[in-house]
DNA sequence: GAAGCGTGGCG
DNA sequence: TCGCCAAGCTT
């Protein structure tokens, strides 16, 4: 692989010209650092950046983020998925002002040693926060250095990545970690894409083996994709006296700690109606019955492809006037009777945010003889059915 | 080592 | 529509 011995002049000078220009990098202050390379994990830049403002501008310091409840944070951070970054990188918080004085750590093995932080972002943080000659090597490196380098292990397995990481170390200009690790990086997102490189405007195309060997297609080698399983859930609005009742999922497992209104799975041979009903009395111990559907809303989650049935539902046998019932709670730590307007304050799936904005929406709507959902109470002749259409 | 953990964009 | 993929970490 003598060919690229001097590929990496070429591409701190590219990085020099194609420089995104992005929050964090007009201060590399620390903190900022290292809140979007926690937010960067499994998910793009150009996403990242959107958050990135509305956080820091939220909790603009390590001390402001400890005292935050967990509550608002995982708030700030709804939508952006895998919410256990916004648990850890709050206690990650706490405990830098309990054992660090409130200044993030420069070293490798202390920021390692933080809840959220693994082998990347220990390693990103100390080099671009702090210009330690360190690596960071995240999907775009190992896609970079697989087809440059020509390696010919499986990229996204442990001896792949070996090798990847070996040669990023072997690479790094010392002084330069940075440049180096953002360029590495910047250019795997822009230029080496996964799977429309733009080879022709490629200035390391002199140097990359992969190009010189025709077999760029075949870098990297990709591991064995896993199944995706087709999931119909149902879940209920469950609307009395004009509150919404929802409820605090568990402390652990998917969407940790957010909140939601109750539902499941559809069984074999179950309708939507029927399973929305069998959920809420397993969920809740609330006797209800379905009003209207409102919605069908089809999202994906790792290794899940759901669709959504989305019902409005009532309590029977239990006059509008009466006050909320208590539910007793199996699959949730807290719940609450919600005004409308005060849904907002809480953090809920990305498919259940759909549906709420989509009610909401139809609250808001003034022209419709009578609302997709009425809120308002009373609820004696139910709405019109609603066209379901996806979200 | 493998599986769980979200979401949205794109070809 | 569908599969792939993203500046990964934890258990």
């Amino acid at each position: 692989m003598s060919e690229n011995a001097d590929f990496v002049p070429l591409l701190l000078d590219w990085f020099a010209q194609n420089r995104r220009d992005l929050p964090w990098r007009r201060t590399y202050d620390p903190y900022g650092v290292w809140v979007s390379e926690v937010m960067a994990q499994q998910t793009q830049m150009d996403r990242v950046a959107v958050y990135f403002e509305r956080f820091t501008a939220r909790f603009p310091t390590v001390a402001a983020l400890a005292e935050a409840d967990e509550t608002e944070v995982l708030k700030a951070w709804e939508g952006l998925g895998y919410y256990s970054r916004a648990r850890n990188l709050l206690a990650a918080a706490r405990r830098v002002m309990a054992e660090h004085g409130g200044r993030l750590p420069a070293d490798f093995a202390a920021l390692r040693a933080l809840p959220g932080v693994g082998e990347y972002t220990a390693g990103a943080v100390a080099a671009i926060a702090f210009g330690r000659d360190e690596v960071a090597v995240d999907a775009n490196v190992l896609r970079v250095l697989a087809r440059v380098c020509d390696i010919d292990a499986p990229i996204k397995e442990p001896a792949g990545k070996a090798q990847a990481t070996t040669l990023a170390r072997e690479l790094l200009p010392p002084g330069r970690a940075r440049d180096y690790g953002e360029a590495l990086m910047e250019f795997g997102a822009l230029v080496c894409r996964p799977r429309t490189p733009d080879c022709p405007a490629c200035p390391l195309a002199g140097h990359c083996a992969a190009r010189r060997l025709n077999i760029v297609p075949d870098r990297p080698v990709l591991s064995k994709s896993k199944d995706i399983t087709p999931l119909d859930v149902a879940t209920g609005v469950l609307v009395h006296a004009g509150r919404i009742f929802i409820q605090k999922r568990l402390p652990k497992g998917a969407w940790a700690n957010l909140w939601e209104f109750p539902g499941g799975r559809i069984e074999a041979g179950e309708t939507p109606e029927q399973a929305v009903v069998r959920e809420f009395a397993e969920e809740t111990g609330f006797a209800t019955r379905v009003e209207t559907k409102l919605a069908v809303i089809r999202h994906g989650y790792t290794t899940y492809r759901v669709t959504l049935h989305c019902c409005l539902l009532r309590l029977t046998d239990l006059p509008e006037a009466a006050p909320p019932p208590e539910p007793t709670l199996t699959a949730a730590q807290e719940s609450l009777w919600a005004a409308p307007d005060e849904l907002s304050r809480y953090a809920f799936p990305a498919g259940h945010r759909k549906l709420i904005e989509q009610f909401g929406e139809s609250l808001r709507r003034p022209g419709e003889a009578r609302p997709l959902l009425d809120l308002s109470a009373g609820g004696d002749d139910p709405p019109r059915t609603p066209s379901t259409g996806k979200v």
